[in-house]
DNA sequence: GTCACTGCAAAGCCTTTGCACTGTG
DNA sequence: CACAGTGCAAAGGCTTTGCAGTGAC
């Protein structure tokens, strides 16, 4: 812990973000990001007060959710529903290369992926029912290789 | 009402499925049933209680919740997570033709399509990952053509 | 008659909100 | 020092569960 930021690029996002809309950076909030940025994976909030309250015992459910809030706001973080509970939560590098999961549905393993064949087609799709797409959300379910020797 | 079940394929797949494993055919499912394929889109268990509750003032919450996850082990309805709020249900016919969604996020529409190369893709890229596929689940969301002109 | 089903109300998740206190800018 | 942010606990959706009474088989 040296007091700089370990992701400089998302500090600064935030920064930015904060001093556009009049917003404080609070010890807590560059805890969960860091904490957040950490974790290189899906994080769900009960995950990320975990590994936040290692540092900070005191902070609570709600600064957390709040915080995950204005990540997403600042485009420093994506919001993921999956079929299965709780929301999950992960960062949005700079380059808005979109990309979508696959997920093994024995032991949860997340991989990530992307497909621009998919996403024109899905354009296509889309213009065809005279839609505007602003997002979408693809998930593909299935086994793992190594779920599949178990198996 | 004639007492002859207006949808008489699901029905005997119900009845099916719930002698095979000693359950009731009460009065409730029925209607439910009856209502439940009468919506002909999607429906979400507040909505199904109002339309059950025109026949049946005194149905609870906990029926149809119990109802539609029969009804989704008895393989007669999906069960379908949007982003937004509550599961809704839809109904699974025979054929096991899947489709997915294209949602308008101003005015709720949900428009229903399906895609052959997508799905090809969508393969590819899980065997690309070592993953066997066992389901998927897709939507667009964006804003339909009558919400364009209103924006 | 049995045993599954029902309705109600209570409890369970996850998430949001209200409020008095705190601390950033 | 103003006003956004915090922590707590309470409240909010949606969904599930426990229980005593009911009704299908």
């Amino acid at each position: 812990m040296t007091g700089a930021p370990s992701y400089p690029a998302a500090h600064a996002r935030l920064l930015a973000y904060m001093k556009a809309h009049g917003l404080k950076l609070t010890r807590q909030r560059e805890q969960i990001l860091e904490a957040f940025l950490g974790a290189e994976k899906h994080v769900g909030v009960e995950e990320l007060l975990g590994l936040v309250r290692r540092l900070q015992p005191g902070i609570g459910h709600a600064t957390v959710y709040r915080t995950m809030k204005l990540f997403v706001d600042s485009g420093i973080a994506t919001e993921r529903k999956f079929s299965e509970g709780a929301t999950l939560y992960e960062p949005e590098d700079g380059g808005h290369h979109h990309h979508d999961h696959l997920i093994c549905t024995r032991c949860g393993t997340i991989v990530e992926w992307e497909n621009e064949a998919i996403e024109e087609l899905q354009e296509q799709v889309a213009r065809q029912h005279g839609f505007v797409l602003t997002d979408h959300k693809m998930e593909l379910y299935g086994l793992c290789s190594n779920c599949q020797k178990k198996a």
